[in-house]
RNA sequence: CGGGGUGUAGCGCAGCUUGGUUAGCGCACCUGCCUUGGGAGCAGGGGGUCGGUGGUUCGAAUCCACUCACCCCGACCA
């Protein structure tokens, strides 16, 4: 591509509309342009690097035995209504009417279209397992959009959708799209890693995140530092060792004007640990719960969404505290005067012998409460796990956390759609039953942009060659020298011929501004031709991440590029 | 949806408090000269219903009301 001629139009200022420097540079270098809130334009360098992406996830999905198809985006109501979705996905869901006045969506994606399909066609054991999966255009009304492709509302989005016969082929189309995942992110360059994670309200069993690793990360992982254990912070789970307390009598004290943990701590002189603070949450059916967790713990909302069969849980406001009864500031366990709120304690606090806890009476609190002793309540895993806890697989490591852009999620979904939407095969034994769904997702532009915040410097984007727009640019500083002009027009036809993937700069501006796009455009390998080099017939041939420069004769350019690219595609062989 | 903020040329901004010429600056863009290894210089030029609607006023970018859009902080997701 000549640059003259390639729709390249770079901005030297930092745009307002971007807080992170990964949108701020495809902003930038003129990959996109944002249409509307969370809606954007890829411009041809912007679509080129998608379409890179996009290459390198359909050879391994293809690889993985996936097969491709293409679904529509326009999807029937009558779908949603069969899965129970259409009430369930909420207002992510972008609803709309044709001229009859009928339901559709727009697709956020596809179980429901892909299911029917299948149910369609495959009626016999014979003919599964089948992966299907697609690369296109999704829509999410998300609430709040941000960070320009990174949570984009229209994005693009690889999903796949496998079908087994039993629970083991399930297994086995999992894995295989483990690892082609695996494939995927090395291939593109990335630093990334898997890690457990909710299903959240897709529903399913198994789950696993592929997280590239960022500061500027939306969600936090947790890692374990001596075995391969990673989660999702809202799943995660850890191994504490609480310090020793000896049992106490149950002992009602004044604690006048003291409400928060804090200071009830402070003014009994007890430690935060051996404290216990109720919070108050109502689910989507307006049930109340009372989670019961250690004073210096944090509740995990997802994990006490899971404990009650929640889909969502908000916590209640003052007025909704005192309708239900209770006194901000002193509720507690004991003595619990709402018998109609479910309490569910932390297991953490089963071995506390001594707590303080709220005596649901303005101005006191009990000291010395146990669980089982002085109150009683069902226990389970409720808390946020903190940094240098036990690791709950090897026991011995120690937590640490890090932050996390999330690239591909991929699920064993099990039944749920299948049975929902009586998507069933007939069995040797001839006998229907519901396929063994798995869904894999990938965000094809996250992806592209999320490389952009693992590899860029003050200057601009460093791209991995395999997803980079162009992976070579010749850059001419003397535009009218007729012969550094010859010989910059048969380097181009040279390369081009022989297949290389260049852009090539032949617009008639300052070096400084050629050379400032060419950093900030990031194309890997870069050959610059000016005079001062070229006088003794030597061209320089640079590399954008390490900074390098050779002077390279001029007749051998083709010859050392092409090994350089090759070296640089070696490093990201799987 | 709750909290905070911003809308003036393609981009970045000033002007608004205290209403009053033809609405201004930098970058980008066009023409000419000059310049060519790190975003040059000089001269000339094009581009605006000041987010929208309504109001107050002799007069509104500026004051008032309503409204829309966008951005940032929290709960959701690829």
């Amino acid at each position: 591509m000549r640059y003259s001629k390639g729709f390249i139009y770079t901005l030297k200022e930092e745009q307002k509309e971007a807080s992170i420097a990964s949108h701020n540079l495809l902003l930038r270098a003129g990959f996109i342009t944002k249409l509307a809130s969370g809606i954007y334009n890829y411009l041809p360098t912007g679509l080129r690097v998608i379409k890179k992406v996009s290459e390198i996830v359909r050879e391994e999905m293809n690889r993985a035995g996936a097969l491709e198809i293409l679904m529509a985006t326009v999807q029937p109501s009558k779908l949603w209504k069969e899965s129970k979705r259409w009430n369930d996905y909420g207002k992510e869901l972008l609803r709309i009417k044709d001229r009859k006045g009928n339901d559709f969506v727009f697709g956020p994606t596809h179980e429901e279209v892909v299911t029917d399909i299948v149910r369609k066609y495959i009626k016999s054991y014979k003919n599964l397992p089948v992966n299907l999966y697609q690369i296109q255009t999704k829509f999410r009304d998300e609430l709040r959009p941000r960070f320009g492709l990174m949570r984009g509302r229209e994005f693009i989005m690889k999903d796949a959708y496998s079908f087994d016969s039993d629970e083991e082929g399930m297994d086995v189309s999992y894995q295989k799209m483990r690892t082609a995942y695996y494939n995927i992110f090395k291939r593109c360059g990335l630093s990334f890693r898997s890690v457990e994670a909710d299903t959240g309200s897709i529903g399913g069993k198994d789950s696993e995140e592929f997280m590239v690793l960022s500061s500027t990360g939306e969600d936090e992982i947790v890692v374990c530092d001596s075995c391969e254990y990673s989660s999702n912070i809202e799943s995660a789970k850890s191994i504490t060792k609480n310090d020793y307390i000896a049992e106490e009598p149950l002992k009602k004290v004044a604690t006048p004007q003291k409400q928060t943990i804090k200071d009830v701590c402070e003014f009994l002189q007890k430690e935060e640990q051996f404290s216990a603070k109720a919070l108050l949450y109502k689910n989507e059916n307006n049930e109340v719960f009372c989670f019961l967790i250690q004073g210096d713990d944090e509740l995990n909302e997802i994990k006490a969404a899971r404990a009650t069969n929640s889909v969502e849980l908000t916590m209640l406001n003052d007025d909704e505290i005192e309708k239900a009864g209770l006194l901000k500031g002193y509720i507690g366990p004991v003595n619990f005067p709402n018998k109609d709120i479910k309490i569910i304690c932390d297991k953490r606090l089963e071995n506390i012998n001594s707590l303080v806890v709220g005596a649901n009476e303005k101005g006191y609190h009990f000291t010395g409460a146990k669980l089982h002793r002085d109150f009683e309540a069902e226990t389970k895993d409720l808390r946020v796990v903190k940094e240098f806890e036990f690791c709950p697989r090897c026991k011995n490591g120690k937590l640490k956390k890090i932050r996390g852009i999330e690239v591909g999620h991929i699920f064993k979904l099990g039944l749920k759609y299948s049975q929902s939407m009586k998507a069933s095969f007939l069995d040797k034994n001839g006998k229907a039953k519901p396929y063994f769904m798995g869904c894999y997702g990938i965000g094809i532009g996250r992806t592209a942009q999320a490389a952009i915040e693992q590899n860029h410097d003050d200057k601009g984007i460093v791209w991995p060659i395999s997803i980079a727009p162009f992976e070579i640019e010749i850059v001419s500083l003397d535009t009218r020298s007729d012969e550094i002009k010859k010989y910059c027009e048969e380097l181009y036809s040279d390369m081009l011929n022989k297949k290389l993937d260049v852009l090539y700069d032949d617009r008639d501006e300052r070096a400084g501004i050629k050379l400032n796009d060419m950093d900030l455009i990031g194309v890997p390998i870069r050959i610059v031709v000016g005079k001062r080099n070229f006088k003794d017939s030597k061209v320089e041939v640079s590399d954008r991440k390490t900074q390098e420069k050779y002077l390279i004769d001029k007749d051998d350019v083709v010859e050392y590029v092409s090994k350089i690219r090759d070296e640089l595609y070696k490093n990201l062989q799987i």
